[in-house]
RNA sequence: GGCGCGGUAGCCAAGUGGUAAGGCCGAGGUCUGCAAAACCUCUAUGCGCCGGUUCAAUUCCGGCCCGCGCCUCCA
């Protein structure tokens, strides 16, 4: 059964297919800025391309995906972030990708097959930014800065439908388009291929044929996605944000710079939105990954909440949210437990992988998911659940929620409830169940012992 | 102002021109001294509002209301 994946460019729900001779897929998802750790908005699009790259995996073959996602390791923030902390940009970046890199794992992500950086691939921004001048598609600014030349691309703003859009009036937005360098260029939608050194730089800054300075943002992609993949590849990701201006620049970039088509396939994942808005600092509304385990929560149940909504939709992320996850998942956690080891193929799981190749519609296929699970009769099929777990990304024998240690004042309590019910003193036992659960702690008898655990808040 | 997405049970969330998946929570039951777990059962005559098309609309069309996102470096 084929993929089919809505593009974004012709807005059309299409198969997937490697185009190259050699049957591998090119699969380019735009990264992190390694500045901070990322939060869980990001995580959604990472996770929505995980399962992307699992299903390439098991239509094309294990060895037949080619997957690239780059880490952004030199712009405005990741410079400022070194400056303020009186450290060189390396040690910053360094210190967040390896936080990328653990987080990614801990939400059971496959790591891509190249994570290439824009610090590590100077180079071939530089001769795509000299092709580009000597096309004429980018100038140089009187302070060094090469610009892309947008009106000497017919084909720019298909995308986004960019020339569809105005600028909102009157407000302040108008106001502050790029005030900063809006001087230098030539027209205000004309975005930088490359950045004059200045002063907050520091020693953040490359030789090159038009002066010091460093790589605008857009150019690393196409640059390093051309370099590992190729001039046209079959699919470019990434979140909605990027559709514009990061994507239009790039399809311009290489366009121009290559004269064939960037990318045949364009994805974009929707936003996470957090109690109803887009997470923000300033609505105090931000999550990282460990806020929530330090809530308690398992990064298996993160993962399993991005996967609640369907990608393409916005998708309201709440605590409440992640306690079902977290309760769906100790469902699955038994029902793997007591899976039968032998096939059987009276209940297969292939719905659940039948509905991610829809259109990675992940909601439909965590229902398909129970739905089998909950169907009466019949022998589950073993290796059509691990294949659908392995879809999903869901790791059922990840560790559950870390235990909390419990205090000694707690554990006394709960031995004397243990000695009263073995002495079968069941009114003591009861009111020192009491006493335990006021003081936030359930007590959980088995057969030859007890264990504790924090009460569930509701 | 422009562009785009969405409004489905207490919460989250699929879906279809033919009468509403699934998860969570909640309720009842079985089983346990109690509690928990497990298992069983139940939980939208209804899909933002108003019209229209149709034998039939939540699903198509039109209008309206509300929410969210993007509009130059935020996944």
């Amino acid at each position: 059964m084929a993929i089919t994946l809505h593009d974004s460019l012709s807005r059309e729900t299409r198969e997937l297919q490697p185009s190259h001779p050699d049957g591998v897929y090119r699969f380019y998802n735009c990264g992190p800025t390694v500045y901070a750790p990322a939060h869980i908005g990001n995580f959604r699009t990472f996770v929505v391309n995980d399962v992307l790259r699992r299903l390439l995996e098991l239509e094309f073959g294990k060895d037949k995906v080619h997957h690239v996602r780059n880490l952004t390791d030199v712009d405005d923030k990741t410079i400022r972030r070194a400056r303020e902390e009186g450290r060189p940009l390396a040690a910053v970046t360094k210190q967040w990708t390896a936080k990328f890199h653990a987080d990614c794992q801990a939400l059971n992500c496959l790591p891509p097959h190249d994570e290439p950086t824009a610090t590590g691939h100077i180079r071939e921004q530089v001769d795509m930014i000299e092709v580009l001048m000597q096309k004429g598609n980018a100038y140089r600014a009187p302070d060094g800065s090469v610009y892309f030349k947008v009106s000497s691309f017919p084909g720019y703003g298909h995308l986004s439908r960019v020339h569809e859009r105005e600028l909102q009036h009157g407000s302040a937005l108008a106001g502050k388009v790029h005030a900063a360098d809006a001087d230098e260029k030539e027209d205000v939608s004309d975005f930088a291929l490359w950045k004059a050194h200045k002063a907050d730089d520091g020693d953040n800054a490359w030789d090159s044929p038009w002066g010091r300075g460093r790589p605008g943002w857009h150019i690393e992609c196409s640059a390093m996605s051309k370099k590992l993949l190729g001039a046209t590849i079959d699919l470019h990701t990434g979140g909605v944000d990027l559709l514009f201006p990061h994507h239009e620049n790039e399809i311009a970039q290489s366009e121009c710079c290559n004269g064939v088509p960037f990318a045949k396939h364009w994805y974009h994942s929707e936003h996470l939105l957090v109690d109803g808005k887009k997470m923000s600092k300033s609505l105090g509304n931000l999550y990282t990954l460990d806020e929530l385990v330090a809530k308690g929560f398992s990064p298996m149940a993160v993962r399993y909440t991005l996967l609640m909504g369907h990608p393409r939709k916005q998708l309201n992320f709440t605590l409440d949210s992640v306690h079902a996850a977290e309760s769906a998942l100790k469902t699955l956690r038994g029902f793997h437990a007591s899976l039968p080891a032998g096939g059987a193929t009276s209940h297969t799981f292939e719905p659940v992988v039948a509905a991610l190749k829809d259109d990675l519609n992940s909601p439909a296929a965590l229902g398909a998911l129970f739905t089998i699970i909950n169907r009466p009769g019949g022998e589950p099929d073993r290796e059509s659940f691990d294949q659908a777990m392995f879809a999903l990304g869901l790791d059922l024998t990840a560790a559950a929620p870390a235990a909390q240690t419990v205090p000694a004042a707690i554990t006394a309590l709960a031995e004397q409830r243990w000695a009263a019910k073995q002495a079968k003193d069941f009114a003591a036992a009861d009111a020192l169940r009491k006493d335990l659960t006021a003081a936030g702690w359930s007590m959980l008898d088995r057969k030859d012992g007890f264990s504790l655990e924090p009460v569930k808040k509701p």
